[in-house]
DNA sequence: TTCAATTTTGACAATTATGTCAAAATTGAC
DNA sequence: GTCAATTTTGACATAATTGTCAAAATTGAA
């Protein structure tokens, strides 16, 4: 193809990402995101057209990077251990931020659904991939006995608990305070034994 | 006092509450709170010194009635009732809303912390409020045998659920999705009998 | 009724953001 | 090497937002 772009996309939406989840979606501006991509602002609107499109376009690759990384945490053969990870990298990635920018699709995705519909369908696509995941999971524990629940009820559960730990952790940034969410949720959980 | 306000704090403080919610905190200009509430920009600038004071103080106000309805509908006597009123009444809420607007602490307060860390405080606030009330009327089920978990935990993690319920509702905005997950709590909960 | 404190009003300048466009530069395909 | 499609660049006009300020209006208290 003629005249290709100079800039590597995967990397452009990385950064792009970054700057929504640090300034959030109503006060990012095109400029914002062409000084802090090095792609200047005529070249930004060119390639997506506007912020919304360039917004959309940055979370589905944040939605899929997401999604991989939920998987490896809840591979782990043992269901219950396999939860007990996944909750505790959650807490640890929340943490891990510096800047306590907290959730991307908690905190980003909720300021943007108010600015155009698509957005809420973002949001939907995202938490339908956690719950998936969570979901075939738990069927696998139901499956070899290690679960008692009804994985779908639960998976629905466990999803919106984790987006409330993503507002906790907001208020507080208190690792203790998370955890301790996480466990009173677990021990709850009809596992066997 | 000479020269004394005309406008009703209150009621403009109501209306300041309903702007933020439709638009979010940045996207909401001074110029949108004077058109709304009909005191002149310029007024606003003079009492309120700028948009995030008057944003503090609208939450405060907020904060406060909020709380009020929460002890409203933990009154009942019977503790696992109460709960299940709770939630009932709290989603009815969010679907009472036509503009599906969502939770005004998770939803604008989220996006406005980046603003300033006052508001951080205001959110921790409001969820202290929370806590407190339910953590209030867990102990009294658990003085009255009728709950038999550790109150404050249970609080907690009540609190990150109500908040990540609210997430729920941008993203579906179905009733029965939130009453289900509410459903799989309250069911889980070492409640008496 | 007068006065002084305070609020209201409307205008102002400065800054910032948006989206568009034409000219220049780039580069894959022939 | 040339060409044509596409991207990049920088400039432009438009629109919106901010915060400030001086003049006018208001009103409680003396």
């Amino acid at each position: 193809m003629v005249g290709t772009r100079k800039f590597n996309e995967e990397e452009i939406l990385s950064i792009v990402i970054n700057v929504f989840r640090d300034k959030g979606y109503t006060a990012t501006t095109m400029l914002d995101l062409a000084k802090e991509t090095g792609v200047q602002r005529g070249s930004l609107y060119n390639a997506y057209k506007n912020k919304n499109t360039l917004f959309l376009k940055a979370f589905d690759y944040y939605t899929q990077q997401f999604l991989e990384i939920i998987e490896k945490d809840l591979a782990h053969p043992d269901a219950k251990i396999a939860f007990t990870q996944l909750f505790a990298n959650s807490v640890n990635r929340l943490m891990a931020d510096e800047q306590k920018r907290g959730c991307f699709s908690t905190r980003t995705i909720m300021e943007a659904i108010r600015q155009c519909p698509d957005i809420q369908q973002c949001l939907s696509v995202f938490l339908d991939g956690l719950q998936e995941k969570i979901h075939e999971r738990l069927i696998k524990a139901h499956d070899d006995g290690e679960f008692l629940g009804e994985p779908l009820r639960y998976a629905r559960y466990l999803v919106a608990l984790t987006r409330g730990v993503a507002v906790i952790e907001q208020a507080y940034s208190d690792k203790e305070h998370m955890a301790d969410i996480y466990n009173t949720a677990i021990a709850q959980m009809p596992f066997r034994k």
